[in-house]
RNA sequence: GGUGGGGUUCCCGAGUGGCCAAAGGGGGCAGACUGUAAAUCUGCUGGCUUCGCCUUCGGAGGUUCAAAUCCUCCCCCCACCA
């Protein structure tokens, strides 16, 4: 365990949004060094969707920070939580997800975890494992802990209340299964984003009652998506998976709005203070083409994921195809032979090639001008084109098509 | 349980018998421009064998030459009252 306390503090206050209570955290990592007491950092994820993406690893790498300090990362994989939904900056109830396809998720979830965090040093829990046992008696003792009007005193369930969206019964019993995880894990910390910040207080509140002192709250600010308007989702599509292939992970970080480089580099990305503050600078004072420091954390964050040099390697590619108009040296193959005489209506062949999801979207294409083959705009629904040697068919500025003869010779 | 208000295309939301594949906004896609897949501006945005046809306005029936719009039954949501 490192055994520097200002070093410690240092780096697990980076891009913190709020620590609860301040001045407990400092006394008890304080104790936690001398005693050589590492602290139980606890975050649950639920497996509503099979992907991570870099809004899941704010939280993850604050946990490895502590991991890497030689605290114990406990990790809950929400499987029965799952199963409600957390109504946590919903203007909705969430739906229902099946058991079999969440245990699906949670599989795949595991996996990606250890991208980032020490397999060998994380404990996993899954909270089925608890709440699948637990008598109704013992649920009854669990909601009795909590009041009604402090349920709605939560931001969202207030506005749900009040603009008369539905308040489900069983959202009332997120909280309360998320805080009795804290309770069986003993967890002396837990992290979340800061929409999360009830939720962890509930947990907070509850301990006690268990015979355990309080977990204090650490909360991430909240990733903001591809966007740059809503929060990072796989529902709102506006997220970078760990998943990613390197060249799409790329494209896709430089697709964010200017103004979240920053808070990118700092909660996304390993990227030195030092050197954020100076990109920070940089991007206020205009002495830089934001494109340029954008480039670098793409880079950055695709060598997190995909190994060193694999972010220059699809910077490349980007720059080839993006900033030089060229067509990229990957493409998705699509074999002509499979018509007649290798002649076909275009429109047919957008969809066929799955370009387009349908005719009539082909036509708009078309009609839009974003079709063109071999660098030659296709002004005319009605062409017919023969191949007789590969060419390359393109919609848009980043869909291509390598159409083959399907003759290997 | 009672009374009243609602369920519209990906989302929000107009539309109360034909001019409705359905206003407007959002989102998405494309074009121009650019400093990037940013910003801005423009166009498109149900399907098809596209001057026409087919499917769509919670569900099932019905009235009508004609229904998202009228009637009947059903399902779901909200508010107030109990």
């Amino acid at each position: 365990m490192t055994k520097n306390f200002d070093q410690q503090y240092k780096t697990l206050m980076r891009g913190v949004a709020e620590i609860t209570p301040a001045d407990e955290f400092k006394e008890r990592l304080g104790a936690s060094i001398e005693n050589n007491q590492p602290l139980r950092v606890k975050q649950g994820f639920d497996p509503t969707a099979p992907d991570i993406h870099l809004g899941h690893t704010v939280g993850i790498r604050k946990l490895k920070q502590f991991q890497d300090l030689g605290h114990q990362v406990v990790l809950i994989v929400g499987d029965y939580t799952a199963l409600v939904g957390d109504p946590s900056g919903r203007s909705s109830a969430r739906p229902p997800l099946g058991h079999e396809e969440i245990l699906e998720n949670a599989k795949t979830y595991q996996d990606q975890f250890f991208r980032i965090l020490d397999k060998e040093k994380t404990e996993v829990h899954f909270n089925g494992s608890w709440f699948s046992k637990m008598p109704l008696k013992e649920l009854i003792s669990l909601t009795s802990k909590y009041t009604v009007a402090r349920m709605l005193e939560r931001d969202d369930f207030e506005k749900r209340y009040k603009g008369g969206s539905p308040i489900f019964v069983h959202e009332f019993l997120y909280p309360l299964m998320q805080a009795y995880d804290s309770v069986e894990i003993k967890a002396d910390i837990e992290i979340g984003a800061t929409e999360q910040k009830f939720n962890l207080l509930v947990g907070r509140s509850i301990q006690p009652d268990y015979g355990l002192r309080g977990q204090m709250i650490l909360t991430m600010p909240i990733l903001v998506g591809l966007d740059g308007k809503m929060k990072m989702s796989k529902s709102s599509g506006n997220y970078v998976a760990v998943d990613d292939p390197p060249g799409e992970m790329f494209g896709k970080l430089m697709s964010i709005p200017d103004e979240l480089i920053v808070s990118y580099a700092e909660l996304a990305s390993d990227m030195p203070l030092a050197r954020i503050a100076e990109i920070r600078e940089q991007l206020q004072s205009g002495s830089v083409n934001p494109m340029a420091p954008k480039k670098e954390l793409a880079a950055l964050i695709t060598d997190m994921y995909h190994g060193a040099g694999s972010g220059d390697a699809a910077r490349t590619a980007f720059e080839q195809v993006f900033s030089h108009g060229q067509d990229p040296e990957d493409m998705e193959e699509f074999d002509m032979s499979r018509y007649t005489d290798q002649t076909i209506w275009i429109v047919q062949l957008l969809t066929d090639a799955g370009l387009s999801k349908s005719n009539g979207e082909a036509r708009r294409l078309i009609a839009g001008g974003g079709v063109s083959l071999d660098g030659e705009r296709i002004e005319d629904v009605d062409t017919k084109i023969k191949i007789t040697r590969p060419a390359v068919l393109k919609v848009g500025k980043r869909r291509f098509r390598r159409l083959t003869t399907g003759t290997k010779d």
